[in-house]
DNA sequence: ACACGGATACTA
DNA sequence: AGTATCCGTGTC
């Protein structure tokens, strides 16, 4: 299981780490192959910039807290806090390939075709059946609601970065994170993405 | 292409 | 109070 000081460094490395690492709900599970960073200090486009609830939430809680919120009234998206690393901040996960409890998440889902279960942040919400009232919980502390390291196999996968999506401030950034050649990302990338320029991510 | 829908943060 | 904005999805 991923410890809080996972989550205690840059959020870009958090957000190209987490790539082929398995989140875990319940009985339900997935590889993350979509993920996006989000910077508390100099990034519009971060909750912090414009909503003071969300500098707050990032004052006040530790390492590894999920921040879970409602989206165009219908989607709730599930991210995790960064922090002590430098630079605080969020990782959105945006897409799972499913692995176990795909029965259920077809019956919370309504449909079964396995890439269009977790293909998005509302979908994978949904899907794991995640609730609102999980937010300000910490994904660190119970084995069953929490991230588990990649497998050799999966860390070694590719990693492509691209601009984020569905964002209108600070649209040029390239914190979009994707599992190179998933079929189960939200959106394929776009023409602008190449593959991860390490040089980006601190420390490098 | 477009409707759906509610929390948050502004204006008065 | 009313308005603008928002890290999306499913169906038209």
């Amino acid at each position: 299981m991923l410890t809080k000081e996972f989550f205690e460094r840059h959020p870009l490395t958090c957000a190209t780490e987490l790539i082929g690492c398995q989140l875990v709900w319940e009985r339900c599970s997935g590889v993350i192959v979509e993920t996006e960073a989000y910077a508390a200090v100099g990034d519009e486009a971060c909750h912090t910039f414009l909503r003071r609830g969300a500098q707050r939430f990032v004052d006040t809680h530790p390492a590894g807290t999920a921040y879970i919120y409602l989206n165009y009234g219908i989607h709730w998206l599930v991210n995790v806090l960064i922090k002590g690393g430098g630079s605080n901040g969020f990782v959105l996960i945006r897409a799972l390939e499913p692995r176990t409890g795909l029965e259920k998440m077809s019956e919370r889902r309504k449909l079964d075709d396995p890439r269009q279960l977790c293909s998005g942040p509302g979908k994978l919400t949904q899907a794991l059946g995640i609730p609102a009232t999980f937010h300000g919980s910490n994904l660190c502390h119970d084995p069953r609601k929490s991230f588990h390291a990649a497998v050799p196999a999966e860390s070694a996968m590719g990693i492509v970065q691209d601009v984020r999506i569905g964002i209108s401030r600070a649209a040029e950034l390239p914190w979009r994170f994707l599992a190179a050649g998933s079929r189960y990302v939200s959106k394929a990338p776009t023409r602008q993405a190449s593959a991860l320029d390490r040089s980006i991510l601190p420390g490098a």
